[in-house]
DNA sequence: AAGAAGATCAAT
DNA sequence: TTGATCTTCTTG
């Protein structure tokens, strides 16, 4: 599994290195095809510009701790925290099933793989992540909900996107969201350029 | 005490 | 394109 090492780098990298990993949570695993990188400092786009609770988490948490926070009222989403020269957290936006298919389609109540983890309120549904894993370790070799894995064969470098971010009013245009190219859990197309 | 904004999703 | 739904933070 990925140690604390892994995340102590810029989160940009972080963010980058993850696609192709896989997320193992108990039964269930996917592999990650969309991430998105957000910096603690300099970022009006991350929590840590606008919400003093998210500066305090990542003083207070160690690198590979899960953020994981309520959005719109409605789906928990969740960030793996990066803590190194730069700090920063890197959101988990989308998973291609790869184990426990029907656990995951029986909390999400649908059928069709492509639509299990396509987006970040999606993916957390599929594998049971909420609330009560703010502050777990993603990293922690013991008593850990959740944990990565290196894949059997990595993805071509080359297949990796990175274009603009989705669903955020600021900071936007930087290259921070990767993907992977042509994937069909992917939550939203890349847009061409960038 | 009240209001606004927000890293979304599914149905129309 | 719109409605659902609620936490955090700011303002009065």
């Amino acid at each position: 599994m990925l140690d604390a090492g892994f995340f102590t780098r810029h989160p940009v990298d972080c963010a980058r290195d993850l696609i192709g990993m896989e997320l193992v949570r108990g039964r269930c695993a996917g592999r990650i095809v969309e991430t998105e990188a957000y910096a603690a400092v300099g970022d009006e786009a991350a929590h840590t510009h606008f919400r003093p609770s998210a500066r305090e988490f990542v003083t207070r948490h160690r690198a590979g701790a899960a953020y994981v926070y309520f959005n719109y009222g409605m789906y928990w989403l969740a960030h793996v925290l990066v803590k190194g020269e730069t700090d920063g957290f890197v959101l988990l936006r989308a998973l291609e099933p790869v184990r426990g298919v029907p656990a995951m389609q029986k909390r999400r109540n649908r059928e069709d793989i492509r639509h299990l983890c396509s987006g970040p309120g999606k993916l957390t549904i599929a594998l049971a992540i909420d609330g009560s894993h703010h502050g777990a370790s993603f990293v922690s070799a013991r008593r850990h909900p959740f944990h990565f894995r290196v894949p059997e064969s990595p993805v071509d470098p080359a297949a990796i996107v990175a274009d603009e971010r989705i669903g955020i009013s600021r900071a936007k245009g930087l290259p921070w969201r990767f993907s992977l190219r042509g994937n069909a859990c992917v939550s939203v197309r890349p847009r061409p350029s960038a």
